[in-house]
DNA sequence: GGTGATTGTGGGTAATTGTGGGTAAAACAA
DNA sequence: TTGTTTTACCCACAATTACCCACAATCACC
């Protein structure tokens, strides 16, 4: 399972480092081969081992073509997946359309999240975070039933 | 269980020393590997010893995508939760993002709560710490029903 | 109350890691 | 083909981190 947080920057040339902890990891498995693709839920990036990839794949594959939800979600996240793999200094590529819908800039983020990686613009990333934690914490919120019953 | 109160320095590079009655516990479960993340509900952090983090992770694993707190949650426990290991002085290392996150100055608070520690700012944990007393001796306020039927 | 051991705190040094940029190969367009 | 852009590979520097040693305050014991 992947964890942690950490800030990175995007180079000219549009490339970002992975955190040196993760990379053994992730040339290891399938061959240091990466699938990075959008984050259907919020403008960041989402980055899959190959082998997570192939599981998430079969999974779209049988999302119906006449829920209109489904289909998107599927279109969005195989259309846009590009293969990556690690160069000498542990780093990715990020093509230009990626870039472009995560809207990063200089400054980026990357939490482990599970199976995968998420990459925000730091900026967006921060301000998304202190509106959640806002109602995370909030009160007068009704807690969903999932959390009411969970004890950390 | 852990418990217990201490006043804590943090030095010039983010590092917290280990009140030393409990070191000995942290560093033969699963070999001294610990996991510090941020606690969701207020600013302060959680440090979990890792086999103890496992659990909660897969606690965060069964929350839906599709709940919004929920998924909120499970991205900020498991995206800021870093790594650490005690050094050779039984201290442990804060990120910077999360030492910001709690707002740690020189003096934090450290608390054992029974699976976890819980770390704050000292100032901040005052504050706190006055005003839940404020609010718990409040007769005025109903009790949950959890508490209503619960004696000390 | 004195003495010795333990614990908390600070800082120096060396290795690792993140970042930037130069250059050559490859892909693409004209 | 030729010219231009993009990608891959290499090297180098700067910042961060891990590891080590040292001192001071506290606690326990005689």
């Amino acid at each position: 399972m992947f964890r942690g947080f950490s800030t990175l920057s995007v180079d000219s040339k549009g490339r970002l480092a992975i955190p040196s902890r993760y990379r053994e990891r992730l040339s290891s498995e399938t061959g240091g081969c990466l699938v990075l693709t959008l984050n259907p839920m919020d403008r960041s990036l989402w980055l899959y081992p190959l082998i997570e990839w192939e599981f998430i794949e079969t999974k779209l594959a049988d999302l119906s073509d006449f829920d209109k939800q489904g289909r998107r979600t599927k279109q969005m996240m195989r259309g846009y997946a590009a293969d990556c793999q690690l160069d000498a200094q542990g780093r990715i590529l990020i093509p230009q359309e990626l870039r472009d819908y995560a809207q990063l800039k200089k400054q980026a983020v990357i939490l482990g999240q599970g199976n995968k990686f998420e990459i925000w613009d730091e900026n967006a990333w921060r301000e998304q975070r202190d509106q959640w934690l806002e109602q995370i914490g909030d009160e007068s919120g009704e807690p969903s039933d999932a959390l009411r019953s969970l004890s950390l």
